[in-house]
DNA sequence: AGATATTTGTTCGTATGTATT
DNA sequence: TAATACATACGAACAAATATC
């Protein structure tokens, strides 16, 4: 079917290529070997890995193998290779935006909805706003209630628009971040992520939006005052009012948008 | 000290290394680019990339680059690589387990406790429950049924003590298979391999349990003849029942072990 | 079943930029 | 400032795998 193969390779003088060989000597067998050699060391984090160099002769491969193995740990975040002198790869805590980053890769071809994230939202925010009683400080308050300054008026643009629906988003993270419970703490942040990515929030953000900005600022308010009085269940009573009237109006807009876009 | 085996060096003719150097083009931007590059071509699991050849003009990026980021891509997942003709990199759906791995990765050094799972299983678990009605057919219900027999009797060794714990997250982990939410039905089998990977849940798994399981069995009971009915409110009691009297002797067991532990 | 063409997999040699000393 | 060590990147050749004829 191609082209004639009229050309010779023609460079068998040398003939000095591959040498071993061996089979299925693959990079994902080498860091799979690298992992063990990690645990059985007991290497911690901020440990460095022997260099390139010495791993080519421990574990007999080339450097682009080596290499690769490299970037595959990389790619779980398990260690950071930085350049120069004390360059290397370190063994690394598997970051947030990592993990978050790999388990989005899962959802990637999952048709995800509005509603869908708001089920969990619903049920988790008001749940993380009663933990958070006895841990948030008077200053985490405060930093929170200045973060709101930048959605307590009207936008003045389509571009504040957005913006405000982003600040909004970052309260949350925030208050996610203060969780003491790991999981629920990752559980929130994922989700506000989700939502930053769905497309069809992106249309949603591009419309004025009144009703979401000022509802939501005033629930907020009503969440930092319970906060302040360390009322547990104030705190996620007010939480839960926010979701649902989030759903709500996000809901609405969903279809609105959708609408538009069949026509 | 290198000592090439026996053979000269015959390429010096050509000896032009490195050309663009621009900044640090890494594998990892290339990557990122080729993910764009999925999305904005609306490549669906099972399509093809552009072979090596063809990205390395694409993209302006060596074979080594552009290998390397593939590798990057395949260690998430995102993509399956095949030797021989039509072979390439395949968009691939990321597998239910990979990303329960990599996840699994994050909270490996973090100190997840049971009360830290429970708290979201609490929440997310009921409304499960009842978003299954209406999902949910007369044959789930009898296959369900039928595990439930694994533990509707009491364990003869501790041996069948364990299996009957798993086969009662087993019995959760079918429910959230059927939930047509992907992030709720996610989030409810990690919480459950978090639970089994939990080092105390095991030592609590080898203690004798009966109230737990005699108490698991009637609320389960309850749940799937609420889901017969297609009574959501009521499936959503009866797991939200169940999650709190789980919750209640776990973290009971939980302070029992850790107490003998420290003795 | 076997030959062939296509595509990735592996290794080597080399060049370059950069951070540390 | 110069030397050096190191990661990063490029290119070429060969090896292995595999679909197609």
């Amino acid at each position: 079917m191609k082209g004639p193969p009229g050309e010779k390779k023609p460079i068998p003088k040398t003939a000095r290529g591959a040498t071993s060989a061996r089979g299925r000597n693959r990079p994902r067998e080498l860091a799979e070997a690298l992992k063990d050699w990690i645990a059985e060391n007991a290497l911690q984090p901020g440990d460095r890995l022997p260099q390139e160099k010495e791993l080519i002769e421990r574990f007999k491969a080339s450097r682009g193998t080596v290499r690769e193995a490299l970037k595959l740990l990389e790619a779980q975040d398990l260690v950071s290779i930085r350049t120069g002198p004390r360059g290397g790869a370190y063994v690394k805590d598997v970051s947030l935006e990592r993990a978050t980053e790999l388990l989005g890769n899962y959802f990637f071809f999952k048709n995800i909805t509005i509603h869908d994230i708001y089920a969990l939202r619903i049920q988790l925010e008001p749940e993380l706003a009663a933990g958070l009683v006895g841990v948030i400080t008077e200053q985490d308050i405060d930093r929170l209630q200045q973060l709101m300054t930048r959605y307590d008026h009207p936008p003045q643009s389509q571009d504040e628009e957005r913006e405000q629906r982003f600040a909004e988003l970052a309260f949350h993270e925030t208050l996610a971040g203060l969780c003491p419970n790991p999981v629920l703490s990752f559980a929130c942040r994922f989700l506000i992520r989700l939502l930053k990515e769905l497309t069809i929030c992106h249309r949603i953000y591009e419309r004025p939006q009144p009703e979401l900005r000022a509802g939501g600022h005033s629930y907020q308010l009503r969440l930092l005052e319970a906060l302040r009085k360390e009322d547990a269940e104030a705190a996620r009573n007010a939480m839960d009012k926010h979701m649902r009237f989030a759903r709500d109006l996000m809901e609405a807009q969903e279809a609105e948008v959708l609408r538009q876009f069949l026509r």
